[in-house]
DNA sequence: CTGTTAGCGCATTCAT
DNA sequence: ATGAATGCGCTAACAG
């Protein structure tokens, strides 16, 4: 009740006549509880006094926490927000403190967080993302998250393999080229594809697997542009697509947010969707499922990645790699017609 | 590098041949520090054995940690998202980590994780959203706020006004009042209002300026509709207010994703926007940029507010409120033929 | 300038 | 069943 009253458990043990040991035993619980007179003692005394307990102590006299930490590229990006989503769910079911950092993309940035969480002595962390396959900063990353684990950590990273820690996989390859091959089905015939940066694994599997895909249909992409992995990088590349002049029928964009940049450039030209051109995306965030014309694209269950990453992060043990199934959703911007 | 040894900073100390004293100083650095040949010492000793402070230690020994905590209702709405973005970037800048909690819209999660926060002594915190007037559950929340000011550590509401601390608003009434003038500028003339729960401040308040706007045009609405704060409120609201057969010929949502499910639902049943009908949201959400129509709307310098928001609950001091101005875009679904 | 020492708040043996 | 004492890892006086 007090202003700045540090209230500690010598405090409620005193007030309670007891010892800090039993006062200890109570409010915490979990060694043989005193007797039932006693407890109620110390439980008044703790709220009458408005005791809080220090966390911070605790964490250092168990050396153990109950923190846990996740790292994503960009928390406004839907995509991660759904996994991290999954992440706190999960989290929160078993009682854990969340410590959610964005990287902005920032190598650098990454790895000072983890060692941060390694200081904090978190329980264990959730990466999210693939990183950029630079050799160096790779390399880097990679030792702090030895680091990391070394320090007796859980760690679990989604979309990211080649890590000796837990993996949760999308199928992309096989979810684009399924794409691929139902989009080939509809008719389609002159793809083109928006690919994301090179360096990112996410974003060369998928175009790897609509590629896949096509050649099971006995197609080629007629022309393949790049651009980030962002709703301007889709912009970008449509744009750059339709300068070239391909004579396209169909977009293909690496994910949901660059379709649908893509989608825009179009419009911005008076092309027509589904009319000139179909677009599909991939991911099906939610946040865009009401566009219109709706997007065609593959589902991810990203919450639930983000769940089961949390789960293999506490759990700890060797290494393991889940892969999750992706699942194509057409919709009327490849509708034919 | 040894397979869970806790390295200390006595381990430092020793191998470097100096007192932990030395070692704490060069390592941490704020005294004045040591000789020069000794930091190397220490220094080279610290990164051989592999050492990591212990942030649980350092905050216990000097009663103050470097964690700030965020509170928003749901991660994956972009709304939350982007606050909660400005507030991380400023966090960040002042290399503070942040605790983020989704607290799924449920009063009793949020004063959980209020507490949580006080007991890892945290240095602030940053509650996003307005929360429902349940007398009851507002005064626990209020009750729990008051700990949570009395321990010491800063605290900052954005849309949430009523609590002893620091306050940032965005300008809900001018925004919608203004869009209702523009509006009825533009030429329409018989409004539908979209509104969200009634115990939410953020809703009735963008309502209310609405009303007021039109009746500065001397206009009032046709229908008000109320539903969740969502898109499926949105979707659900646009419907029940079309079964009605109300004659309306602009829908004003009191939100974005609640303007995008209302599109959504109007679309469904064939009628176009904005030729038949127009349809406002607010917000501006990023992600929704490039629905199309393009959404009328109203913008919030949401990352700003998130950011100011950090910084004012890092200051402490009196609380304060600080009102930030909404602007008017108008976009293809609110255009005149 | 550097080393010694006493807490920080709590969990936990070890006695009683 | 309870209390006393020790240590968790580190910082901050206080000495030397």
């Amino acid at each position: 009740m007090n202003l700045r009253a540090p209230v500690t458990l010598l405090d409620v043990a005193q007030r309670a006549g007891v010892s800090v040991a039993t006062a200890s035993r109570v409010l915490n619980g979990g060694d043989r509880v005193p007797r039932p007179e006693l407890q109620e003692r110390v439980r008044a005394a703790a709220d009458a006094l408005g005791y809080t307990p220090n966390a911070q102590a605790q964490a250092l006299a168990k050396s153990s926490t109950n923190v846990v930490g996740i790292l994503v590229h960009d928390i406004e990006d839907p995509y991660f927000a759904a996994i991290a989503n999954g992440v706190m769910r999960a989290a929160d079911e078993r009682n854990l403190l969340v410590m959610l950092a964005s990287t902005f993309r920032d190598a650098e940035r990454e790895i000072a967080y983890l060692a941060s969480l390694r200081a904090q002595r978190a329980r264990a962390a959730v990466m999210i993302g693939s990183r950029r396959t630079d050799a160096e900063s790779l390399a880097r990353t990679a030792s702090e998250v030895g680091s990391f684990l070394n320090s007796g950590a859980g760690l679990a990273l989604v979309s990211q393999s080649g890590m000796p820690a837990h993996t949760i996989e999308p199928d992309n390859r096989a979810g684009a080229a399924e794409l691929a091959r139902s989009l080939a089905g509809l008719g389609w015939r002159k793809f083109g594809i928006l690919g994301g940066p090179e360096a990112l694994a996410t974003a060369r599997d998928r175009r790897d697997g609509f590629l896949a895909g096509l050649a099971d249909s006995g197609l080629e992409p007629v022309a393949v542009e790049y651009g980030d992995f962002t709703r301007d990088g889709g912009y970008a590349a449509a744009e750059e697509l339709l300068d070239r002049g391909a004579d396209v029928d169909c977009l293909f964009a690496v994910n949901d947010v660059m379709a649908v940049g893509a989608m825009s450039a179009l419009r911005a030209r008076g092309i027509d969707v589904p009319g000139r051109l179909g677009v599909a995306g991939f991911d099906d965030i939610a946040t865009l499922r009401d566009v219109w014309p709706g997007l065609t694209t593959v589902r991810l269950p990203l919450e639930q990645m983000g769940r089961r990453a949390l789960e293999l992060a506490i759990e700890g043990g060797e290494p393991s790699v889940e892969t999750f199934k992706a699942e194509v959703v057409l919709r009327e911007s490849t509708a034919r017609a």
